[in-house]
DNA sequence: TTGACAAAAAATGTATACATTTTAAATTAG
DNA sequence: CTAATTTAAAATGTATACATTTTTTGTCAA
């Protein structure tokens, strides 16, 4: 029988695979039978994500899985490029050379495997932005961050159209890394700025086709 | 008997008015017991307000009524001015006169009643400038924005100090309305920089007062 | 006295049962 | 046949009971 946070990831994953459509209204029966476990749990389970924007509220029976837009993908990239280069700059003065190495440790395994599936990949690329961004001793700030990140992963469930990005996203993060190993505060910003835009750019041109069709 | 949602604003306001204590650890039994209601709805109320920072995690028994800090108000007030300038601008463009109305309303109502109660004052200010940042049509932003404020309000249950900020702060609520009616966004968001830093300010200086004491 | 181990008490997690609310259906009056 | 009201079904909220985990207390041996 499941446990609680095994049903959290596993309803997760299920929707960010889309096996519960978006736009389906998930039940607490319906869940706790499909999944073999009590209601109870479902509620928690529920709760959480609904609070992490993977379920929506809908009227007074069941909770909605969302759908995608243009319009909020736009929105989640103003702000991640709001606050993701601050926590940068915030956390490059604190940042120690074991960090980088750490961050140098992850784009290795990513390289190295070249056939991840594609949450996983943008799981670990998650883990290497935030990496970055952890030394700026901002629990607030990193916290938004993760929230940002899990409304963005719902979207990258797609992600065909990324894996033609994922050469050039890593040789980004190379590059990153170069510049904070270098000091170079300055550019990796501003680096880090043209990564988000043109991640960002990428989705909302996807799902702007998309819509057209 | 209490529902759910009282007790939610319950406890939220007596941890705001701190009748129970920063650091007090609150189980479910002792919490279900003193509010008379069962030990489901508090454990639902105590996972919301964990989530919007009321309460915090400790270790597995109970929750724990967190502390105050200047450098968390710090970090508060730098993602405020991260964020609520940027709300600002974009709104400014969409902004209807009977939203500046209605944001005039709330102003008239807050001078005329100069003997509220500390945080029923901090809820109503908050509402004038949500007011000011919602035809930004971001509900992201919005959303990040109402999860600071519910973080700034927990410290302005003192709020003490903030009195004497009173009329300063009203008089800064009227010019920004002035500024945007008259169309001025550069000005407003200046003078939205400035507010938001002196509050700040006052605030940190305030704790660390009290953290030298 | 101290440390470790065992037993009991307390707290939380989870399932089941019941109550309330909401939604859908069905029946009846116009 | 339509609309409205009533009735049944379904879904969620809440309480109680049980299971599991954690913490504390107490005892015994070194």
């Amino acid at each position: 029988m499941l446990k609680k946070h095994q049903l959290y990831n596993e309803l997760k994953q299920d929707i960010q695979l889309q096996c519960w459509a978006a736009g389906s209204v998930l039940t607490q029966q319906q869940l706790a039978e499909y999944y073999g476990v009590s209601r109870i749990v479902v509620r928690d389970v529920q709760q959480a994500l609904l609070s992490e924007g993977w379920l929506e509220p809908h009227g007074k029976a069941g909770m909605q899985v969302p759908g995608f837009s243009a319009t909020e993908a736009q929105e989640l990239c103003l702000l991640r490029l709001q606050l993701e280069p601050l926590a940068l700059q915030l956390a490059a003065a604190n940042m120690s050379f074991s960090q980088l190495g750490q961050a140098e440790d992850l784009l290795a395994y990513i390289a190295a495997n070249k056939s991840l599936a594609p949450y996983q990949r943008g799981e670990l690329n998650w883990q290497f932005h935030r990496l970055l961004y952890q030394s700026c001793a901002k629990p607030h700030l990193l916290r938004l961050l993760d929230q940002l990140h899990q409304q963005v992963s719902r979207y990258l469930g797609y992600q065909e159209q990324a894996l033609a990005y994922a050469d050039t996203s890593a040789a980004e993060h190379a590059e990153l890394l170069t510049l904070l190993r270098r000091g170079d505060t300055e550019q990796a910003g501003k680096l880090l700025v043209r990564h988000i835009t043109e991640a960002g750019n990428l989705l909302v041109q996807f799902l702007q086709k998309q819509q057209g069709a």
